[in-house]
DNA sequence: ACCTTATTACGAAATATTTCGTATTTAAAT
DNA sequence: ATTTAAATACGAAATATTTCGTAATAAGGT
């Protein structure tokens, strides 16, 4: 079992899988259109990342080109689990019944999901 | 909005929870079923948490016994808000697809989310 | 070859979380 | 009233996470 990532590390991996393979620079250019973050901050946790073995990177020019080793549905799986298991009593239908109650999904949406169970379930 | 218990908070008041007001020797005993966890911890987790205003208390005889003062449910709330945001880019269904799709739930369960699901497209 | 500028490397401060030891208090039993 | 056992209060160590400053490095332009 993996364990999870913490919330900055959470962060990079999003703006790396959505960017694709991305520079300090880039990176730390979109994490400061939400919120302002010092270069180096990103730096560090880029590299801290890169020696735990979640990023990998590449010389290019004088900078590095760095790249999620984690794919984006492993974590969601790994964090889902352990949302599961820690507040949910290891529940997956109380969980998705609480996701669902929360947030109006388009009925588009909802359709989508009752199609997906339908999949599970001819499975 | 709320902001989220840490984890150990979390597993306090899953004690909580499930037992109703109670000692932080009940919850010591409790948590300790899993791991062994120093009395004072504990206490002192409790005591931190009476502070942040998670847990009421009063005092019966010598010892104070304790009770949530968030529920489960606003705390299930909390936590998917939040990993929805963190991690599905804000959308339920994504998560609620990597839930199911994870876990292997019963029939009996996928049938009553899609009621579910009916119940709230009907509404 | 030298200067400039962007990048990396390193260390450490700042903050948050988890853990527990020791001293004090309290109530119950004798 | 005194002793005893259990609980609380307090402080601080241990660990993990987040943040950034400074020095060293490297590449590109002149």
């Amino acid at each position: 079992m993996k364990n999870k990532p913490t919330e900055k590390e959470l962060e990079i991996l999003q703006v790396l899988w959505k960017l694709g393979p991305a520079t300090v620079r880039q990176v730390n250019d979109k994490l400061s259109e939400e919120k302002e973050v010092g270069y180096t901050t990103t730096l560090k946790f880029m590299q801290i990342m890169y020696d735990k073995g979640l990023l990998d990177r590449k010389s290019i020019g004088k900078s590095h080109e760095y790249i999620a080793l984690i794919t984006e549905e492993d974590t969601q799986k790994t964090l889902v689990d352990q949302l599961m298991k820690s507040a949910f009593q290891g529940s997956a239908m109380k969980l998705v019944m609480q996701a669902l109650g929360n947030k109006k999904s388009s009925a588009k949406e909802l359709e989508q999901i009752k199609k997906f169970i339908d999949d599970l379930e001819n499975k």
